[in-house]
RNA sequence: GGCGCCAUAGCCAAGUGGUAAGGCAAAGGUCUGCAAAACCUUCAUUCCCCGGUUCGAAUCCGGGUGGCGCCUCCA
């Protein structure tokens, strides 16, 4: 409940470190300081993709959201190791490679290829150890074992199965009452279950599927096991954050829970991160409905970074609604942002300002913006922070309140420095202005069928006209690309142009 | 039925006991040959409703109303 106070050294200063950064805990449900096991180390697990389709905008959302935490975390000085599986074993796999033709492996290892190219697109840093199921079967076997040994777990029939009325603290994340969830259990035929909430850890091959050999018999891991088997040995049977979205925590949390905490004796995650669902403008987006957004079709009509921008522009636990309009305003406030990097580039770019004083104060932004991270990652609070941030580097470009130019370059230079360090924790920001502007234009030009080299052909007339000061020929060019959606922009370097904004 | 979340301006969205961030849209202004961009100003006496606690509540408590999630594979 309360913020363990700052520690203080023997001259009565407060420390630096540790940084203090709350998260919300989904065990306790409560904001708590991060205090990890090995102070300055951060274990992270983040439950990974099955590959067996196209990642979709809402995975896209989670992998992000945890994508930042990570990124925080090392920005504040912790060593983080970050970790993500691949499911690559799984009954899904199966039936989407009954359809395909493929073997379950290859269509597996495919989709990992094809997951890597759409994280790479969104600017996701690859974690520190992606393990595959496919590759851990030994270590996935050794603690089903241990749970047998203990009497956790028990064979049936070339199955075996977590016995969760051996763990009298099965349900403390999800909370839930197990007389309830037995009702609605129901015992399905074929298994062997001694009891409706016990769930498998192995499970016996039919004939064609894929199979391992084990002590049971020829078969394949339960779902909820590989995490326990894969965090402990990158992780330890201890870490500190595990991560996935809401509908994880229950049954998969709980079951790796149950599974890690009964096998080891110790606590598995010390806290668990959960971020909100993703909807289509409140319609629920689920492959029932057909309505499944796959991030790599996303990507065909919105920047990576503005997604990106859309997603942490809600705080991560939120729900959060996608529609074309939230979609619209990223990306126009990413062009805000690239335009004004671009001019300040332009101006301060291989110049040495020397060194003095700032005007103003620069640095609270990136302070604010630090205590929002700090504060359970709120992404979009931080992301408040830098209108202030962009408002000032616009005014000292474009209106300096100060005739000094050393003065106004050395603050330019300081917050420019500023937006690095937000960029390296968002993942923003991190294009060259003048190669993300024109790759928006290209795309808007697409979109709308603009011809670039009438264009170009008519703000040549244009160019002319002005020379010789015929301003009304001048204006009839600009009314006239105005129509086709192009707005001119007349600089100090020479005229350019964008596609303008549609009209509601 | 069980567990839990949410309700803040036209729209999106922070803030969770000290007197309403930010963005989009809109309006006016500065700048400009005219524009665009940028900057400035305006835009919620008020945070779904009703009670309560408190010197003080959007924030805490109780009761409503309205959304939503999980409880089965699901990010």
């Amino acid at each position: 409940m309360r913020d363990t106070p700052t520690p203080m050294d023997p001259r009565g200063l407060p420390h630096v470190t540790p940084p203090a950064i709350r998260l919300f805990n989904t065990m306790t449900m409560q904001k708590e300081l991060l205090q990890p096991a090995i102070p300055g180390e951060v274990g992270v697990y983040v439950c990974g993709p099955t590959v067996y389709s196209y990642i979709h905008i809402g995975n896209a959302r989670t992998f992000t959201s945890f994508d930042v935490v990570v990124r925080y975390l090392r920005h504040r000085g912790l060593k983080v190791r970050y970790v993500r599986n691949f499911t690559d074993v799984d009954d899904k796999i199966i039936k989407a490679a009954a359809e395909t033709g493929e073997a379950p492996v290859e269509l597996a290892a495919r989709y990992v290829e094809i997951f890597r190219e759409d994280t790479r697109a969104l600017h996701l840093l690859e974690p520190d150890f992606s393990p595959r199921v496919s590759d851990h079967l030994p270590e996935i076997i050794a603690i089903i074992q241990k749970l047998v040994d203990k009497g956790h777990a028990y064979a049936s029939q070339g199955d075996v199965y977590f016995s969760v009325s051996s763990d009298e603290d099965y349900a403390k994340l999800s909370k839930r009452n197990l007389d309830e969830l037995c009702v609605g259990e129901r015992v399905q035929p074929g298994e062997q279950k001694r009891e409706p909430l016990d769930f498998a850890l192995w499970k016996a091959a039919k004939p064609g599927e894929p199979a391992w050999e084990s002590p049971w018999g020829p078969g394949r891991p339960g779902w909820h096991i590989e995490c326990s088997a894969m965090s402990a040995k990158y992780l330890g049977e201890t870490f500190d954050i595990h991560g996935g979205a809401l509908d994880l925590i229950f049954p998969h949390h709980e079951n790796e829970i149950a599974q890690s905490e009964s096998a080891n004796g110790v606590t598995f995650a010390r806290y668990w991160m959960h971020c909100g669902f993703l909807d289509l403008e409140g319609a629920k987006m689920s492959k029932s409905l057909g309505n499944v957004v796959r991030l790599r079709d996303a990507l065909t009509k919105v920047d990576p970074e503005a997604l990106r921008f859309f997603f942490l522009a809600t705080h991560y636990r939120h729900p959060l609604s996608f529609s074309d309009k939230a979609l619209a305003d990223a990306e126009t406030r990413m062009e805000y942002f690239y335009e004004t990097l671009r001019k300040v580039d332009e101006r301060i770019s291989g110049k040495d300002f020397g060194k003095g004083p700032l005007h103003g104060d620069p640095q609270r932004f990136f302070t604010e913006f630090e205590s929002a991270m700090d504060d359970d990652f709120n992404t979009a609070g931080g992301l408040g922070s830098l209108s202030g941030l962009f408002g000032m580097m616009n005014e000292l470009t474009d209106k300096p309140p100060v005739k000094d130019k050393a003065l106004v370059g050395r603050t330019l230079h300081a917050l420019r420095e500023d937006v690095r360090r937000v960029s390296s924790v968002l993942g923003l920001f991190e294009d060259a202005p003048d190669a993300w502007l024109l790759r928006r234009r290209e795309r808007a030009v697409r979109e709308r069928g603009i011809d670039v080299a009438e264009v170009e052909r008519l703000l040549g007339e244009r160019t002319a006209a002005r020379a010789a000061k015929d301003f009304a020929a001048a204006d009839r060019v600009r009314s006239e690309l105005k129509e086709k959606g192009v707005e001119i922009m007349d600089t100090p370097a020479g005229t350019t142009w964008k596609v303008a904004p549609l009209q509601g």
